[in-house]
DNA sequence: GTTTTTACATACCAGTGGTATGTGGTGGGT
DNA sequence: ACCCACCACATACCACTGGTATGTAAAAAC
C-alpha cells in the first residue's frame, strides 16, 4: 500500500472530518458508524483512530467548527453593525446571525441536539468550548455598559435569549403556518425591547 | 422458574421503567446498556423486550412520565393562582413550575437533553407527545385572549419562552454565582412584562 | 545510509441491541 | 376436574459496534 506524506494526511483528516459532518447532520451521531464514515472516506477504522483516539473527539471536532463558523460571522456582524448604528441594533444584527445558524439542518442536529447528549452536562459549560453563549452574553453586557439594560440581569438574561433563540430557530425550521421569520423578529424584539 | 401472574407483570413492566428511570438520569441513555437495567430488576432481556419492543420504547415510555407529571402540576399550579389573582400572574405561576422541572436533574437529562436526541427532530412536534410545548403555548393563549399580548405573536412568544426556561433551568442548576433564582424570576419577569 | 517516526492497514476483542426459540405456570372454557 | 392456549419470562444466538494491538511500508530526520 502507498503510504502517504504529512500533507495527504492533512487531506485525511479533513476529509475524516467532512464525511463526518455530513452524516452526523443526516443521520444523527448514534446512527453513524464508524465503519461508515471510513468506507466514505476510502480508508479503514486504523486511519481513523490514528487521527482521533476516539468517535466522540471526531464529533468534538465537528461541533467545534460548525461553533466557530456562527462564532465568526456573529462578531462580524454585531462589529458591522455596532459601526454603523446604535449598540442596541448591533446586538439586534448578532442575534440574527445566531438565529440563522438555528434554523440550520446541520447546526441544529449537530450542536443543538445531539451536542448536549454527546459532550455531556459538565463540558457544555465549564471549558471555554460554547461560543454561542459566551457571544450572546459579550452582547448583552455591552448593552448594560452603554446603560441599556441593568447590569444584575445581564448572565441570566444571556441563558435565556440564547435559548429562546435556539427555540426560535427550531420553530422556524419546523415551517409552521404560523410561526414565519417575521413573527420571531417581531415577537423576540418585543421581548427585549421591554428589558429598556 | 416460578412463572408469575398478570399482576406480577405489571408490577414487573414498573420495575423495569423505574429502573430505567434512574439509570438513564445517573448514566445517560448511551451508556446505559438494557443488561445493566435487568440486572437491577433481577430479569433477564428475553422478559424487557417481551415488555418494550425496543430500548428506544422503554426510554419513550419514561421520558411521557417526566412530562405527563410535569403537565399536570403546572395545570394545577396556573389553575389554582388563575382562581386567586389575575391571569398575568397565573401565567407566571405555571412557568414557576416548569422552571422548576427545568432544574432537575432527571428531566434535564431525560427530556431536555436526551430526549431530542433519542426521540429525534420529527417525534419531537409531529405527535401530541410534547406537553411542555402545548402547555406554554396555552398559557400564552390565555394572556391574549384577555387582552394582554397580541393575538399574533402567541405561537412566537410560547417557543422562545418554553426555550427561555429550559435555558434557564440549565443555569440554575449549575449554581453559578451571578445566576441565581432570583436574578431568573427577575429577569424573566422583566422580559415578559415588555410585552404588555 | 541507517534509524526513527508517520500514516495508515489488518486482525481481533468484549460488549451492544435485538431476535428466535424454549418452557413452565396461569387462567379461562367446558 | 381437566385441558389447552396463552402469558411471562429464560436461554441461546446473531450481526454489528467502538476500540485496541500489532504489523508495515513509506517518509522524514540524522
Amino acid at each position: 500500500m502507498a503510504k502517504r506524506s504529512k500533507l495527504d494526511a492533512k487531506k485525511t483528516r479533513e476529509d475524516l472530518i467532512g464525511a463526518a459532518m455530513r452524516q452526523f447532520e443526516q443521520q444523527g451521531y448514534a446512527d453513524t458508524s464508524i465503519n461508515d464514515i471510513c468506507k466514505d472516506v476510502g480508508i479503514t477504522k486504523g486511519a481513523l483512530f490514528h487521527h482521533f483516539p476516539t468517535k466522540r473527539d471526531l464529533f468534538l471536532e465537528v461541533w467545534t467548527r460548525l461553533q466557530v463558523a456562527m462564532d465568526t460571522e456573529a462578531r462580524a456582524a454585531a462589529i458591522e453593525a455596532r459601526r454603523l448604528t446604535d449598540p442596541y441594533s448591533a446586538f439586534l444584527a448578532g442575534c440574527g446571525v445566531y438565529l440563522k445558524f438555528a434554523t440550520r439542518r446541520d447546526y441544529q442536529k449537530i450542536v443543538l441536539i445531539d451536542g448536549p447528549a454527546i459532550l455531556g452536562l459538565q463540558g457544555w459549560y465549564e471549558s471555554d468550548h460554547d461560543l454561542g453563549t459566551q457571544n450572546v452574553e459579550a452582547g448583552i453586557r455591552y448593552l448594560a455598559k452603554k446603560g441599556i439594560v441593568e447590569e444584575s440581569r445581564v448572565s441570566a438574561l444571556a441563558v435565556m435569549i440564547q435559548s429562546a433563540l435556539n427555540g426560535a430557530g427550531f420553530a422556524l425550521a419546523r415551517h409552521q403556518s404560523d410561526v414565519t421569520p417575521d413573527a420571531i423578529y417581531d415577537a423576540f424584539e418585543a421581548m427585549v425591547k421591554g428589558l429598556r
